[in-house]
This record gives C-alpha cells, structure tokens and sequence, in this order.
DNA sequence: TAAGTGTACTAGATGACTTAGTACACTTAT
DNA sequence: ATAAGTGTACTAAGTCATCTAGTACACTTA
C-alpha cells in the first residue's frame, strides 16, 4: 500500500505522508472513509505508532483528514483535495522555474515555453 | 552572495551547494574561474571550513567544479553542458502545466503565474 | 622560506528522527 | 456496565546526520 524506503534521507514520517496523500489524491480513500487506525497502520507497517501519529496529525493540520478521537481518521474528500493539488502542482511549477532560472535560461524564454503549452492545448479546441 | 538560512530544515552545505550552482549556472563564475579558498568562504561566511569543504568536495564529485591541491578550485564551465538538464526541466515544466489544465485552470492564470515566479526570481539576482 | 591552498583525519556537541512505554478520554460493540 | 478500539499527549532513550573544532600533510606561489 505505501512504499517506505529505509535508505532515503527522508523521515519515514514524510514518506507516510506522501504515500497517504497518493492515495487521498487519486481518490483510492474516498471522501469521509475511514483510514486505518494509527495502531493499525503501525503494525501491519512495522513502524512505531508515534510516527504513524505524527504522519497524521500533520495531514489533519494541512487538511487532507480529519480525526475524531475514539472514531478514527477519515478522509477529507476531493473538493478540498483538488485545492491541495493545485497548491502542489503550482510548488512543483515555481520549483521548475526557479531551476530553469538557476541554469541561466531566459526569463522571456521561460513565460514563452508556458505559452506555446498553455496555446497549444486551446488552438486545438478551436 | 550566498544566502543560508540557519531556519531551514536543509543543511549548511546543501544551501552552499545550491548558492554557489547558482552562480556557476548563470555564469557569474565563469569558466576556469577561481573560486573563493575554502578558508575564505569559512571565513567571510562565519561557516566552519569543514563544511564549506564538504560543498566543495560534492560539487567536484558532481562535475561542477575541479581542485588542485595547492592552487584552489575552479568552475569547470557546466552552463554550456546542462542541454539535457534544461530539457529535462522543460519535459517536467509541460507535464505539470498539463495538470494544472486539466485540473481546470486557466491559461491565463497559469502564464502569470509563472511571470510572478519569474520576476520575483529576477529581484531576488539584483 | 613563508603564506596560502586542497585534503584528510579525529573528536565532540547539537538536534531531528525514531522507538518504547505509559496514560487519558472518547466511541463502539458486547 | 464492561471491554476493546480509537485519537491524543506525554516522557525517556537510542541513533544518526550535521556542524564545529582542531590538527596535520602535501602542494603551489610569492
């Protein structure tokens, strides 16, 4: 279900968390379903329940579930999810563009490139 | 000339690293430049030299720069030889605009906000 | 020769991460 | 009411990467 890979500097922490967000995100936890438990995930995953925990309250803390003590947590739903990712997608975007900045590439040449992307995809519906 | 931020979770290095790619990038250091000694970095930077060595050691490693021993380190002219770099930069910057359209934002919306990035990035240089 | 340079060590301090264990309040099923 | 399961919040200790401090050696240059 969620990958963790023992030889990456990334805390096991974050790596749960990008894994759960995957899932949330591609709606495999649909809204208001429940995730597994914080002891759950912990044992099946071999992983101390405070990571776990920890992995959780950050994802209550960004929004993408909620928890309910002595319920369980639960998926937020995709309306909020879809802002989540578009805040992701335009990290990974300004990331991208801050590397290409770092290469020495043109600003203009940049803004271009989006534009012929951005045009490409409209002249076709028209 | 190099800006670290003691707050970040990313070491010392790391953002030394980062800083000084930057400049060899964009040129400002130019090819079989000099670059400052170890020493002197530590020093004007408040920065143990260990740790201005290891940024060092790595960026040789990873091509951007070479040493000799005795006479100092040098930037080994990488902004004519990142082509595939900044191709593979552009292949990611289309798959994330393609995203962001089809998650329904428009053009519009996505062209300025890479102009934001990219102009904030150009103040960030003066 | 003297100063400056890259390089390679050892040693210690610090902090993040992880594990271990315990405890409490709550909900649900019996 | 009882028991099991749940989220949550602690303390304590171990591990590890990072960073600093100090020393040393071989090399180049003035």
């Amino acid at each position: 279900m969620i990958n963790i890979n023992y030889r990456d500097s990334r805390p096991i922490y974050e790596q749960i968390k990008d894994g759960l967000k995957h899932l949330l995100l591609a709606g495999v936890i649909g809204k208001d379903e429940k995730l597994p438990s914080v002891r759950e995930l912990a044992s099946t995953m071999s992983i101390n329940p405070n990571t776990i925990q920890r992995a959780y309250r950050e994802l209550e803390t960004e929004g993408y579930i909620y928890s309910i003590s002595g319920r369980g947590s639960f998926s937020s739903g995709m309306s909020e999810l879809d802002e989540k990712k578009r805040k992701e997608l335009e990290g990974k975007l300004k990331d991208t563009v801050s590397h290409l900045l770092m290469m020495g590439v043109a600003p203009d040449d940049i803004v271009n490139l989006v534009k012929e992307f951005v045009f490409a995809g409209q002249k076709e519906e028209q």
